[in-house]
DNA sequence: TTAATTTTTTAGATTTGTCTAAACATTTAG
DNA sequence: CTAAATGTTTAGACAAATCTAAAAAATTAA
């Protein structure tokens, strides 16, 4: 009678969309070429194994991948990237705006749902959450061209005294540090003033909501603000 | 020091979920042991791989497997079964509900998100959806103790001449059927009466809302009908 | 500019889930 | 009750993604 398993002619696996979805990421932080050992370190996994993945990609032409030179995206590789990313940051809105999880439980939960694989669940999804601009973190979301509405963010570890800004995303996603921000009463949308700048650590302290609060230079490099 | 025992959920894999789902479908049709062959059909695959993938499900015991007698499901089996199904279901609800997908478009898409792994995920989900308890297609939705509230349905090809009855579910969910029954208007809930039987090739002809349907035998099999 | 260090690649194995071909066990029919 | 048909398992292989150990290339430092 009917087939009731899906066969999986996708076109990449979930191994295949992770990689190309962190040397999307790692390719944004620093322009050029993507080395090896970074890819293994975010992938947790071995340079060894790296190397044959990235074999594999530059074969199905997702990459540009020549010996001892890193990695870049090809056009249609940088799309699968995009589109695993905006999976994931429309899920999160999902699980925090429909299902009431906090900011610092979604990532993993999305980590699977990003590979979930039908264009037509993503619109509708989208639709369904009224065409989010951002995530959860304050990350954009692609829209299903792949176009980011692009806004400049600038680390409150780069701010000077007397700035203010908006608090607008954080460029760290563990549950460890979001609820950490959260106890500080640091969260998304949260205007804050710098008050001092310690020389001796770089650590600063801020005046958020009346309140004055002192944050470590490793936090402030992590919170990310338009003035 | 005391010893602690930690009893950590061993995580299955897709494809053993996907055995012992299938394994669980199986053994509530025909009571008794389940065949190599009917898994190898169900998950489209050869009796050689299903051989070796019962060896490995025996070894973890979630199934009691003896060579050539065919495979039972273990309680942690069961178990394992029907987490998935009732994963599947509120997906389905999900998507037809809040999504606005027609039930004949939801099942490959809730066939990947079964597979999602978070006990929290589906208890916000369940109760997001108001826990519904019958899926798009009328079948029940186990609670999270893996508890059916148990309807006896009634194939409607069981039915006598003059025979009433509400659709109250389908036994198959290929969108070719579906949307078949849909054309016909033969959705859930719909109150029919059989009008006549043909002897010949087992076909019925059926009112609904004052309208005469003929179905073939082998649609009315798959139709579930509530007296 | 050699030498030491770091990074990357190769070679060979392993695990998971699959396959084909052939052997073996069970059931059914004559 | 044997023989044929059906159903199941074994044996051996393969592809994907990983691993360790060791070789090779590139980079950095003396």
């Amino acid at each position: 009678m009917s087939k009731h398993l899906v066969r999986y002619t996708k076109m990449q696996s979930f191994t295949e969309e992770n990689y190309l979805k962190i040397i999307y990421h790692l390719s944004q932080n620093n322009e050029g070429s993507v080395q090896t050992n970074a890819i293994a370190e975010k992938m947790q996994t071995r340079a060894a194994s790296v190397t044959d993945m990235l074999r594999k990609l530059s074969e199905k032409e997702l990459i540009l991948y020549k010996k001892y030179q890193g990695a870049h995206l090809t056009p249609a590789g940088r799309q699968t990237a995009i589109n695993v990313i905006r999976k994931h940051r429309l899920w999160e809105v999902f699980l925090v705006e429909k299902l009431n999880f906090k900011w610092d439980e979604v990532h993993d939960i999305a980590e699977e749902l990003e590979h979930i694989n039908s264009q037509e669940l993503v619109e509708r999804l989208d639709e369904f959450l009224a065409f989010p601009k951002n995530d959860p973190h304050g990350d954009p979301i692609p829209d299903k061209n792949g176009n980011f509405d692009f806004v400049p963010f600038i680390k409150l570890s780069k701010l000077k005294k007397d700035d203010r800004g908006l608090i607008m995303g954080v460029s760290e996603h563990s549950s460890a540090f979001l609820k950490h921000l959260e106890k500080l009463g640091l969260t998304l949308g949260k205007s804050l003033t710098i008050s001092t700048i310690n020389q001796f650590d770089g650590s600063v302290e801020i005046t958020v909501e009346e309140k004055k609060i002192s944050v470590t230079r490793e936090i402030a490099k992590h919170i990310l603000i338009r003035i």
